[in-house]
DNA sequence: ATCAAGATTACCT
DNA sequence: GGTAATCTTGATA
């Protein structure tokens, strides 16, 4: 594989375009000599002031100041008393919109991931497809917490790379998961038929019946 | 000071 | 299908 670190430019586009751009790209983690690589198949975007479901969409606190900051820093947090999940932050310093990872397919080293995935959950079966399938799964699997908030994508801790001649796949979209508020948009991205994304999804193009 | 909710997961029937 | 686990945060008083 060819991998290459994206520029920080790439992040400090739209939220909603960077989104489905990063399905099918690699998030990247080195943990000592070893380099964690999964493909992105599902994200969902968090577009700050105007999202209700967004952490930022009260404005700047302690907990989602990352998100404000400049595209292309990692915004991870803890959620449900032992859980934590990470997201990209988009657009410009004092935006306050980012991408929730929210699954990847394991592509290199997945030894580690399992070991990983282990230690924190001190589970029996660890199937690949339930690797890094769901984002707190993810974070597990990537040995991701707290002291990875703020990280620099741009970095040489945690990036994301593109295969430059990876063939394209076109994202499907849909509401996001796990919200109450801001449920109208679709605003989650997924690569379709794929078995590594998190759920079935709440198809928009059929609506629930009653009856 | 108190409290409800939470961008989830694992395990149960 | 349902729900316990587990604790931080942000809102309200």
């Amino acid at each position: 594989m060819n991998l290459r670190k994206l520029p920080r430019g790439f992040y400090l586009r739209p939220t909603l375009t960077v989104a489905g751009d990063l399905l099918g790209l690699f998030l990247v983690r080195r943990i000592g000599k070893r380099l964690l690589v999964g493909r992105i198949v599902e994200v969902e975007a968090y577009l700050g002031e105007r999202d209700p479901a967004s952490h930022a969409y009260r404005g700047r606190t302690k907990r989602n100041e990352v998100m404000f900051w400049r595209g292309g820093h990692l915004y991870v947090y803890f959620t449900y008393g032992m859980h934590f999940c990470c997201n990209v932050v988009t657009e410009d310093e004092g935006i306050g919109r980012a991408v929730l990872l929210r699954a990847v397919e394991p592509v290199s080293g997945a030894d580690v991931m399992i070991r990983n995935r282990k230690r924190s959950s001190r589970r029996n079966s660890m199937d690949i497809t339930d690797l890094c399938r769901g984002p707190a799964r993810l974070c597990q699997a990537f040995r991701i917490d707290h002291r990875d908030n703020g990280s620099d994508l741009c970095g040489r801790k945690i990036w994301i790379a593109a295969e430059p001649n990876a063939e394209r796949v076109s994202p499907r979209r849909t509401a996001r998961i796990g919200i109450s508020n801001g449920t109208e948009h679709r605003w989650r991205f997924y690569l379709p038929n794929n078995r590594f994304v998190s759920r079935t999804p709440p198809h928009p193009l059929t609506p629930t019946r009653t009856r």
